[in-house]
DNA sequence: GTCTATAGGATGATAGAC
DNA sequence: GTCTATCATCCTATAGAC
């Protein structure tokens, strides 16, 4: 899991996963058929894993809905400083470099991007948001302005586009609940 | 470049680039020092590119500067259908695949990334926003949003996610110049 | 379930003829 | 500048003893 994350799954080769496991082959073939389905079981542990480290943490952070996404947003920013900025989201990493073909990694991939899109739906739901707002659009959004922002950060090595991103994410909620506190009284 | 944007760096063999290339080891050694300085020669030729692919075909397609951004966009989207949404912007990806010790792959995806945002610099520069707009920011957040629409689509391969992340740009954009345009008539 | 040993092939890179 | 031939190493995966 670690060394996917870190090097992705072309560099990371059999004998560093052997290494780090401390094991040799035969172990490691004893219980997955092959590299690919090593791939596969950690898609989905990180699915498995990802209330308890991503959502969980972040709604105890805060209680206000859209404070909870800064709060998600902010475990991602630590853990950009943690790593000098050069690793990024390993589920992102792994939905760009997969082959397209590997459907079973796909299917993983994109079960872990609906559940953190779902965890940002469930704050908005609890927003003060304009009645009209595209909720499933604007939980897309931040998945998107979060995956987008920690590669940008890993191509400057800083946390600045980050940080900028989550400024202009305030700035459109802050935005949208505005219009809907002016609503009521408008109508 | 093909094959980076197509596999990947560390997928794609020296065996691949000679198949594709027509020639032998012999010819490719004779022009690059290694597998590695082909990447900082094609990650060099993106940044050349720029221009020519992404900026003046979405300058000429538009003359409002705010639909000059989303007419880069679209040629992003155009992008992910040829490919039925399984690649994406190959700087994208080694942004997020190149081992972060190779500081001259870094330098020059920062560059690629950099030119990008002083396109979109010189649509915003020009745009009917509030003075008191972060243009260096919001430039960074279109960046950040383009590479993260094209990676969810990828991992859902459908265009959904990207049109959803354009559309909520779209939205953010209209409350910025409309803001504008009601700020003179207060003051 | 873990070990040693190894198959069978691909890897990036080099040497040297032409 | 391109060719053939090849090096030395690494790769994923397997076989079979224990």
């Amino acid at each position: 899991m670690y060394l996917f994350w870190e090097k992705g799954f072309a560099a990371t080769s059999l004998s560093d996963i052997l290494e780090r496991a401390r094991c040799r082959s035969g172990s490691f073939y004893h219980f997955f058929e092959s590299k690919e389905a090593l791939l596969h079981a950690v898609l989905e542990l990180y699915a498995t894993m990802f209330d308890v480290v991503i959502a969980q943490p972040a709604f105890a952070a805060a209680s206000d809905p859209i404070e909870r996404i800064f709060a998600i947003l902010a475990g991602y920013r630590e853990r950009l400083l943690q790593t000098n900025c050069t690793y990024g989201c390993p589920i992102g990493r792994l939905a760009l470099e997969v082959d397209p073909n590997n459907t079973t990694a796909f299917q993983w991939i994109s079960t872990n991007f609906t559940a953190w899109r779902g965890a940002v739906e469930t704050c908005l739901a609890a927003a003060p948001l304009p009645p009209t707002t595209n909720i499933p659009d604007l939980a897309s959004l931040v998945l998107t302005l979060m995956e987008g922002a920690v590669m940008q950060s890993r191509a400057y090595r800083s946390v600045e586009p980050f940080d900028a991103a989550v400024r202009q994410l305030r700035a459109y909620l802050g935005m949208l609940t505005a219009a809907a506190e002016d609503a009521p009284k408008r109508g």
